[in-house]
DNA sequence: AACTATTGATAAAA
DNA sequence: TTTTTATCAATAGTT
């Protein structure tokens, strides 16, 4: 590709040398951008020139470090000193553990159970039976504790209804005695209707129904 | 270049893309290598394959090493802390996920209850209830299963059983012939008993204790 | 896996 | 240098 046919080896003439340099650079980076879209690789390429100039390119959603990591995995060849390969390995044991509690979790809820043989499925059964008592207890104690404060709010409840029927009946006596004081005015003026403040409203009017659950 | 344009995207048929990743990898190895030989540059590209297959290339008279040490002065970017820091972060990140895993898993098992509400309990006791009706469906398919190799091997446990009796009565007809025909040599030397080989043993003589679990 | 028509890359010229 | 162009190389679609 090219006016002629050239022999693959070092250009000594420095200019050209530089010039082709440019030229296979871009080259590699297009190819490197190109199988990475569209044969969804991961590329990492970095590039030195004899001058000291460097290019990189590193695929999209992904990092150098990713890659490096990976390769560390692929290849066996440690990049990295102790610490790093300690994280490696702390995080491949808790990823194990993750996964086997995720499988036990599938469990309890009956999934994936096809491969389990008679043995763990009766296990399953028990842990599962005990779960649920240990569940229900709890939710029983929820409900009487909740059945003792509805008690204890209908008792309120009462208590401030009669307090208020007392009112209400004073309230009552006082007003006549004002519509006896002024009767002579009142019926003049036709105004005959007891003020609607005076009448007693419910606290909490719904609280049965909200206490049913 | 080939046979047509193509469009710069991912190849969705998987089988095509692998071709292609096969073809665009060497081209790109022999760009690579080209490139560090003509103009004398030190080059490092690792390619991953959708399929997981990598790829590597590493100039001549370098390593991988020597280019990330020379990447890393020349961008400044550290990777070698970038990446523990990475590390770290995904250990407390796969931590927490396994925390809440755990708890979820306590939860289930009944363990650890006194915080949740009654919401909480009510859902957690769906998933007990699901999950011990689905351990309980496929015990019984297990059951179902043994119950129908229990009935088949009862099934041909008469057939044997059968079959040997047949033998039984043909033997002791056989033997009384015998008896018969050497009835008088039977006399003189006191020799009557039946030789036990010929006695019928019932075949798995526990069975049905063995199937009642 | 091999082939080949075509597009793409690039060495040398301008 | 950069741009152009003739030529070789890579490869997409085919067999």
């Amino acid at each position: 590709m090219g006016r002629g046919k050239i022999e693959i080896k070092r250009i000594e003439n420095s200019s050209n040398r530089n010039v082709t340099f440019t030229k296979r650079k871009s080259g590699i980076l297009k190819k490197a951008k190109e199988i990475s879209v569209l044969c969804d690789a991961k590329v990492s390429l970095v590039i030195f020139a004899s001058n000291g100039n460097m290019v990189e390119y590193c695929s999209p959603s992904t990092t150098l470090i990713d890659i490096l990591e990976m390769y560390h995995k692929r290849s066996g060849k440690k990049l990295w000193d102790a610490k790093h390969e300690n994280l490696s390995n702390e995080i491949d044991r808790i990823k194990k553990e993750n996964d086997s509690l995720q499988i036990e979790l599938r469990h309890m809820k009956g999934e994936d159970i096809t491969s389990l043989n008679h043995k763990e499925l009766m296990l399953l059964e028990v842990a599962l039976e005990n779960g649920l008592s240990s569940i229900r207890e709890k939710q029983m104690d929820c409900w009487r504790m909740a059945k003792k404060k509805d008690n204890f709010l209908e008792e309120e409840n009462k208590c401030l209804n009669f307090t208020l029927h007392q009112q209400e009946m004073a309230m009552e006596a006082a007003s006549r005695e004002m519509e006896d004081d002024y009767e002579q005015r009142v019926r003049d003026y036709n105004i005959s209707q007891i003020p609607f403040a005076f009448r007693v409203q419910p606290i909490q009017p719904n609280l049965q129904e909200r206490m049913q659950w």
